[in-house]
DNA sequence: GAAAAGAATTGAGTTCGTTCATTTTTGAAG
DNA sequence: CTTCAAAAATGAACGAACTCAATTCTTTTC
């Protein structure tokens, strides 16, 4: 059977994510100190750090979980998108921002998409950038269904536009959460 | 004439921005303090902070700077354009990509991205958003150009591929910058 | 030219993320 | 059950960004 030593561990990590989840989303990223997470998921500062190289890589800890979330809820629109390119895309890219802003105000998201780009190397960076490329793929695979289906043109190079289309989509949303104001 | 408080006003703006590139350029933007930048420009902490909001928005001024050069090296490229339109874009980035790196490091450009997003409400941050805008615009220009000497189809909306390409063109170098091998 | 008003400078103090030497807990061996 | 080594937890101490009450310098007024 499992070790103790293993499930406090695992105890203790989802401790942290819960505590620092609910105080991010309550009261911001900048305003919540490490102190306060550790004294709500009842650890010391240290334990903390032994489980998190460091604030913003549990942040993207939390993103990265709200990702996969968004990736499992596009996969179904891959599965059986509407017949319309237009729409399909408008549909899948929906989801996308609907998902996004259900948990994590733009505040949330600014902070995670900064500190993925200035700290790219911390583990769960790396897997925020790792998720990232998985939705670029989700695009793709989009677009490849609706040639498939003979809804879109067959000699067209379909990881290459998916992959200019996400570029934009995420340029968009990088200016979409530089604004509060901006549905 | 002007008054001597005026005068004492940009002096030390010009002593802290050029002490601060230096430093920034030598040594890293990390690894530099405040107060080594205060030192250096013969002003006490507080008056720097008198002149910039924080370290992020000085390094934002200087950055901006650094793209002033760039739109005014690409002006060339917009005014006469190699008639190939592939080459022509290929000409444009090219100048963006190396006078980007040429006075700051992947590092640093990882940093004041992360800022823009991060705080992009800061005066300097505005003046970058704004300088991108004009980059955007600039790709824009070129497919103008290129329309008006016929090398590019007249029936294409040059705003809207002018902003997919600069989109693009973003996100690949955010790509770029990321990861410290790679050409 | 002196004095008052206002603008700008100053640096010690505060805050918060992060570290690390010490202590405590766990699992294994006898 | 006791002993020991390794793993993990702890919180006081440190460093750096940023603040603000006190001070100094400019300009204006009479």
């Amino acid at each position: 059977m499992t070790g103790l030593r293993e499930r406090q561990k695992a105890d203790r990590t989802r401790r942290i994510i819960e505590a620092a989840s609910r105080l991010f989303r309550d009261t911001g990223y900048g305003a919540i100190r490490i102190e306060d997470i550790a004294n709500a998921a009842e650890v010391s500062v240290g334990t903390l750090y032994n489980y998190f190289e460091n604030k913003g890589d549990l942040l993207l800890a939390i993103v990265s979980m709200e990702v996969e979330e968004v990736l499992e809820a596009g996969k179904a629109i891959v599965a059986d998108p509407p017949p319309d390119v237009g729409r399909a895309l408008a549909t899948l890219i929906g989801i996308y921002y609907d998902h996004s802003l259900y948990y994590l105000s733009k505040e949330t998201w600014r902070t995670a998409m900064a500190i993925s780009i200035e700290a790219p190397g911390t583990p769960f960076s790396a897997r925020y950038t790792e998720l990232d490329g998985m939705l670029a793929q989700q695009v793709c695979d989009l677009i490849v269904e609706l040639q498939r289906r003979g809804h879109v043109r067959g000699d067209i190079d379909a990881p290459a536009m998916g992959q200019v289309i996400f570029n934009n989509l995420n340029q968009m949303f990088i200016e979409f959460v530089k604004q509060d104001d901006m549905s």
